[in-house]
DNA sequence: GGCACGCTTCGCTGCGCGACGAATCGTGCC
DNA sequence: GGCACGATTCGTCGCGCAGCGAAGCGTGCC
């Protein structure tokens, strides 16, 4: 009658509780493959390949298809508006602005991928090691090659160690941040350099989350990169 | 995990046609008998009285019985504002704020109330003729009195016609207005001034719509009453 | 008191859709 | 080339829930 917006489509996309966990998560803006966001909304991986494949259809949700998997992130900002107005009229819990809260920012700022470091902090280290000439520039998605290990940064924190070990596993490998879009270090480098850090107190892991945990050590470290 | 609000469930209540519908025409303050709701979601009365019984229960909506009557409205403007940022993110349409929009301006202004005038106009009128002294003060729901009709506006609108006619009916009701808190003429009197305003060409009646479109006539004539 | 009327409750029907196992496709990797 | 793996498609199952007719309840009205 006077021209409404179909309210009720995106409604009915976010009120199934698996499709809005996968909301919540990508809500500070990373992009994250199928099958975690099956992970984090606790379904198996057809059922979360039939959800997002509403979201996108909806519009709420666009993906990006990187080799074999398929990364998906929100749409547009008015997308992430749209779910915290909702979260500000649900039962018990306030919510100021998810992607301003103290987990998006951590995350933002240090957290586990799969086994290696990401975050910011990890675009700092793999700066510094290309800067010191440890490894060869990182391109994403691609393998890299070591250096130099005779820098400081590399003696620090044992780069050496990992061109020694025998693996398939590429030594170095660009991963891309979807947050911040530039590569940080996966590969063997990035598993051993993550070991590492924790080993040697500058981050820890938080228990049930991907976030880890800046320690002081790891903060003045991080702060002497650059 | 990470304290969550449960998203889903406000979502899945607005993700359902019927009640969308409701949760739009409740966008700008008014409240609205289940009778009305149920006709503009287009489905019959169990059905509508499920669905405001989930609003209700899941904090959307506020009720208030009157009589035998039950008024539904927003239970806060945050869900107004939830309303409108999903209406955003809908396929096709772009709304900037309804509750600000033309056709709710409209409908504050003037409109119809079943078979009698509501709205600011019907608030300035009411005062006008309590003024005047042709009826005594309004109290909502209940039956008032006609008073002196030598006056100048209870000439001009023919309000001595509803004393002569003979009916159950009470000659004057207070009709609360919601959005404005204040009771309006109801009763034969109420529905003998729209009539009369339709006639004397103050307003204008908008096909498929309670809406009333006010003249030129009956802004110069509103304007007049104080 | 009796009627009208708005709303609710009950019982039933049917459909939409979420869930997953199994199989398939496509890609990366060594 | 062959394996591993992420993602999708297909088919099936079962639950949740919207919808309504009929009946019941409470209130207003004269």
């Amino acid at each position: 009658m006077h021209g409404d917006a179909d309210l009720a489509t995106p409604a009915r996309l976010m009120g199934e509780p698996a499709r809005a966990a996968m909301l919540v998560a990508l809500l500070d803006g990373r992009s994250l493959p199928a099958s975690e966001l099956a992970a984090i909304a606790g379904v198996k991986a057809p059922t979360a390949s039939a959800h997002l494949a509403q979201l996108v259809e909806g519009g709420l949700v666009v993906d990006r298809r990187i080799g074999r998997h398929r990364y998906f992130a929100l749409a547009r900002a008015e997308v992430a508006d749209a779910v915290e107005a909702l979260q500000r009229i649900a039962p018990r819990q306030i919510v100021t602005s998810y992607r301003q809260s103290a987990t998006a920012q951590r995350l933002a700022e240090a957290r586990s991928c799969y086994d290696h470091l990401a975050g910011r902090v990890a675009l700092r280290l793999a700066d510094a090691l290309v800067a010191e000439g440890a490894i060869t520039p990182l391109r994403p998605g691609e393998p890299g090659r070591l250096g130099r290990l005779d820098g400081d940064l590399a003696g620090r924190l044992r780069v050496s160690e990992v061109a020694e070990a025998d693996s398939r596993r590429p030594v170095v490998r660009g991963c891309l941040d979807w947050t911040e879009r530039r590569p940080h270090i996966a590969g063997r480098l990035g598993a051993h350099l993550l070991d590492t850090l924790v080993a040697e107190g500058w981050v820890s892991r938080v228990p049930g989350d991907r976030s880890l945990r800046v320690t002081e050590i790891g903060r003045a470290g991080f702060a002497a990169l650059g």
